[in-house]
DNA sequence: GGAATTTACTGGTATATGCCACTAAATATG
DNA sequence: CATATTTAGTGGCATATACCAGTAAATTCC
């Protein structure tokens, strides 16, 4: 870390800086290019993955969005509150709630896909129809439990081979 | 959109989704194998980002971070408060505020960067390092100015040419 | 030079997301 | 079966991050 030019910063040495930094700027890219559907990209996100499950649990679906159980359930309590989403509470373990969307929650879910569509396409486009496909591979295998157990036993490789 | 397997869901087909919920789980990765340092991961990349920078002002920092100007100045409050970072007015224009570290900001940001290289290491580790690199670079491409006008403009590739 | 506009920042409000402590229900154990 | 432990959620608190509506200072335009 020595010269300051511009275009240079941490995002450079730091990877999970250079993640967050990106997420930050195609989650405004999205955003803008789906235009004010009232709903922000996360939530839309959330109500794909709800609507593509089978009536997950708040466990099992914080699990697959790597989402902090607590947190998803803070995340869905504006999306509870204006009727697009609903918890029933499993019969047979009483603990456990499925989430599901209303049938107002299943409609705002199409109507936004078309707008999301749009944003993809323009990413696609920018970024590259194969290089996209790949970086969402990518993405899902750090986002993987796999990667996390590696990672976290500090092991020398085993999902790289570069 | 059809089966719903395990290890499937939007993520694969929305980059957006994709790197942001990489974004979570990195998060977390480099957030355990830092340890408890008192300060978040994204904490010590802004403060490392201003240590790396030359007296940048509020402006330029976050554009540099690919952040809302007020998100900025919101994220450093804390930082603020505990002394790590202080704002000082520019001389020339008295609208700006520049950021710089306190020496007790300096301090923890050294202290903070050996930890950060474990989790760099694991990372580089268990997903390549030559990857690694790539990846960052992916990424900071995406954060650029230039992909986000490409993006807006909707039109067709010039990053691309895979 | 004074009004109109732009620029840099602040504060309020809302969502995003994580940790911790707590509760209830299910399961394991003796 | 009664108790210990584990599991699934909830609520509070703190940071992350964005948008919008000011405010003040600088710049632009007659």
């Amino acid at each position: 870390m020595s010269a300051k030019h511009e275009e240079d910063g941490v995002w450079l040495y730091c990877s999970n800086s250079a993640i967050r930094r990106a997420a930050r700027q195609l989650g405004q890219l999205y955003e803008d290019a789906m235009g004010d559907t009232g709903l922000k990209g996360t939530q839309f996100s959330l109500m794909s993955q709800i609507a593509y499950s089978d009536g997950p649990t708040l466990k099992t679906l914080a699990e697959a969005m790597v989402m902090d159980l607590s947190a998803l359930g803070h995340t869905l309590k504006p999306l509870i509150r204006d009727g697009l989403v609903e918890l029933e509470p499993d019969e047979k373990d009483k603990r456990v709630k499925r989430v599901r969307l209303t049938a107002q929650g299943v409609a705002k879910q199409r109507e936004m896909t078309a707008r999301w569509q749009v944003a993809q396409d323009r990413f696609d486009a920018t970024f590259g129809k194969e290089k996209s496909q790949e970086l969402r591979r990518v993405m899902s295998l750090i986002s993987s439990p796999e990667f996390a157990r590696t990672f976290s036993k500090g092991d020398e490789d085993q999902a790289s081979k570069a």
